[in-house]
DNA sequence: ACTAATATACGAGTAGTTTCGTAAAGAGCG
DNA sequence: CGCTCTTTACGAAACTACTCGTATATTAGT
């Protein structure tokens, strides 16, 4: 039994992910053409990182086609809460409400998530 | 006129800063004291580091005194900021509710804190 | 079948991070 | 002074992240 051990996405590696998870499916010439709207960067350079992600079970790789096609093996939402747990406890003392508070405090949320949240801090609350 | 251009502190960076913030004035060895009560690091690694770090600009250095004397020249607060609006941006599309609910969703808040932040969404409402 | 276009594989260079050994300087004490 | 303890300075190794050039393979079009 070996243990389905966290890896850490690099930065790059992440936003690699974000355009798969949105795409759900995609190509390394899907994802260099995203990322090549916001940055200059070589085919080969996105090729060789989506390998290494391969390699490392941060994505998955279907090989039948001549352009092989990957999607994530790791979720959003688990990335999401992992990093998120590390922001904690690395630089909120791992209080979660003082992450919450100066995010609130310093970045504008919709109206409607903040009625989302109030709705979820009421539940926590009884 | 020097633009004072963000340095993003590594991890290990960020760990010896957690210590300066909290003592506000740490030599060398409190803070290498500190650090190996969680984790196996040579003292000469953490005088490294702060040397970095100094060079860098993420501490400041006192020098009168044999032992140096650090403090921390990037504050606490916009440390958090900016971490916490490259995550929004990075892993929740932008959306800081998205990380608050998670947030939220994911780790127990204390009852005050809850309180807390329900006063701020009610000031945020209007 | 030949050519052009486009794909993956691979190796290697560069830069940044983290590590620590060793040296040298300073301070206190017999 | 001479010894020891503690400090900073420095250099380089080990490791990781990122980059891309070049080679090779596969497909489609004519």
């Amino acid at each position: 039994m070996s243990a389905p051990k966290y890896v850490k996405p690099t930065e790059s590696e992440l936003e690699i992910l974000r355009v798969i998870w949105d795409k759900g499916l995609a190509s390394v010439r899907d994802v260099h053409e995203e990322l090549s709207k916001t940055k200059d960067v070589g085919y080969t350079t996105t090729l060789k990182l989506m390998q290494i992600m391969n390699e490392k079970g941060l994505v998955k790789r279907d090989k039948s086609s001549r352009a092989h096609y990957y999607t994530a093996a790791v979720s959003r939402e688990k990335t999401q809460k992992h990093l998120l747990g590390k922001m904690i406890d690395g630089l909120f003392g791992g209080s979660p409400g003082q992450l919450v508070l100066q995010a609130l405090g310093n970045y504008k949320a919709s109206e409607t998530e903040i009625a989302e949240i109030q709705q979820l801090l009421d539940n926590l609350k009884k």
